[in-house]
DNA sequence: CAAGAATTTGAGAGCGCTCTCAATATCTAT
DNA sequence: ATAGATATTGAGAGCGCTCTCAAATTCTTG
């Protein structure tokens, strides 16, 4: 099928260029019989602009790129990240803009690409998820001066002039740690994530908890796991040793993995000990016994990246906007309050 | 940080803008002494040609779209989507392909996307996934002549001039269900899919196994379920009245609800009833028990997407390519074969 | 109904690249 | 050294759009 122009448009309108050029981009003082008569032939031609002639001549895509650096393998089998995406991409039809996807699993592949992502001008914007300790990504964008929010607070001390959109990571933990203490539990573990700052903020919320109630921090209660549910079981497994009687869990997969290794051990969750998770994915509900855990708002994280992205590109240049999620604790049998 | 031009990159270099893109393009018939002078500058400027520019002039934009239609939100709990993803963008940042990504999770949605997609130009070819009933999305985009290649295999009949990649979903099944016959279980029912093309296949070969080895196919032992865990749960609970032996499940998800399911009738796996899932995914290793499965090479299937649809768009036009994969049984405990 | 103001439209340049074609530089063989 | 072949380079048009500026049209108002 043959690709008309603006002029073949305007031909058949018996317009010229310009004036179809103005009804597209919805400009103000146009006779509302012509605009009428051009929309109609839009409609039947089922014509769209040729996007790279539009970008070229307003420099502007309308592409966000979705960039999610030094990404491992095992990252995406947590259902986090698809949430997000799928999140990003709706947010991105429906303003229509195009989402780009940059996952990047090693440093070289990052290295290569991400010269063309900042420096082509293909990309209106970025939303980088920068979970783990900083690469150097965030500061070439801010070199070529591309519009961009991440997704999770940064660590370092440049934050103030960077957007974010975060959910309370440290509320949350608070909560999961609160509730274990009110329901009597003392020698309370931690299955931890290092080297993110999510984990961070949850590690700290889990201490203040402990803090606020009283309660000693006794360090050997605190095991280090990635996000994976083999994690959460091998580091379980350490803890063991330890006694504890209730575990919170940096995320779902790590409480699944642990409640698995407890299992394992002849004992019973949440009667010998209790488990809370944090992210309230779908199996968390379904789970053996039904896990008490930190909900998180995680598609709407990635709705508000987008729009926040919007704003900050047309309102350009912009202070940086600072955006926290609250999270709220869902609780189920896991953690021995309900059966 | 001011972004160059062609002309500019030019003038450090003492030669004209036409050189400096032949530089770029890898055009013969250079002098090396100039070559290495334009890349050069290149390199130090850091220079990345403007691809706005550059599609308008070449007419292709070097963007491949990823499109999944009619996605619902469950399917992406599921970690084949995921996997898919990823290699897809691993593919094309290897490729020098961009990946734009259209999720799709209402009709209306799709709708109002799809023909920005297929008419702006801003794509050079598309990779589909299309494993539930046909959209009208194909055939737009045949209408269009955009290059495309599915990934699962079309239903219709006019799949002899669509280019798909998919799995032997029929072999696998007739693996998983001989491998059930083997061990001497005669009672084997189905936890199937439906309304999607790899259900269907698989389907076909879990019958054509039966029949094969003599067995009848009793339509009572075959429940549907989508391809969540929870479906899995309930098909089973349901299945478990006709008290199979075994069962095939037409997914690793529905393996683990059906195993739940099982248990909670307090009965045991694999001793009273075997259990073979379908995928392979990162769980099942780690599943108790863990799961009989079988292996599909989802990543693969992703990267041969891009690779086939690269090949297509550059020796355009180009008779359809037909990839199926090979699919492996991976034997656990589930089914009983070993402890 | 004319003259000025306001609205609506069109012409033209230009965005940064590719690609053709012609011009120039270099090489080969006599 | 020189004609002819060949390799290398540059000039210029054009891709389809946006955007400015001026022209044409319509609307006011005395």
């Amino acid at each position: 099928m043959k690709r008309l122009t603006l002029e073949e448009i305007g031909q058949i309108a018996g317009v010229s260029r310009s004036t179809v050029s103005r009804v597209i981009n919805g400009h103000p003082n146009i006779r509302p019989a012509v605009r009428q008569r051009v929309e109609d032939v839009i409609r039947q031609t089922g014509y769209q602009p040729n996007s790279a002639a539009r970008s070229l001549a307003s420099s502007q895509s309308r592409v966000f790129g979705l960039v999610m650096p030094s990404l491992m393998q095992s990252a995406f089998a947590d259902p986090y990240y698809p949430l997000v995406i799928q999140a990003i991409s709706h947010a991105c039809n429906q303003h229509d803009y195009t989402p780009a996807l940059f996952l990047f699993q090693t440093l070289e592949e990052e290295e290569k690409t991400s010269q063309r992502i900042v420096a082509s001008g293909m990309i209106d914007g970025l939303v980088v998820t920068a979970d783990t300790i900083e690469s150097t990504f965030v500061s070439k964008i801010q070199e070529y001066e591309i519009p961009f929010v991440q997704i999770g607070r940064p660590l370092q001390a440049s934050a103030a002039d960077i957007s974010y959109v975060d959910v309370d990571n440290e509320a949350g933990s608070y909560l999961a740690a609160s509730h274990l203490i009110q329901l009597g539990y003392r020698r309370i573990g931690q299955l931890a994530t290092a080297h993110n700052v999510a984990g961070a903020h949850r590690d700290a919320g889990f201490r203040q908890a402990l803090t606020d109630r009283g309660l000693p921090i006794d360090e050997s209660l605190i095991e280090v796991s990635d996000f994976s549910e083999a994690g959460g079981y091998d580091a379980m497994r350490a803890l063991l040793e330890r006694q504890p009687e209730a575990v919170f869990a940096h995320s779902d997969a790590i409480a699944l993995g642990a409640i698995r290794a407890i299992r394992d051990r002849g004992l019973k969750v949440p009667k010998d000990i209790a488990v809370v998770g944090f992210d309230d994915m779908p199996l968390a509900a379904s789970a053996d016994p039904p896990l008490t855990t930190v909900r998180q708002p995680i598609y709407r994280t990635g709705t508000l990246a987008v729009e926040t992205l919007i704003d900050i590109v047309r309102t350009s240049p912009a202070p940086a906007r600072h955006i926290v999620l609250p999270v709220e604790l869902v609780i189920r049998a896991s953690s021995g309050a309900v059966s």
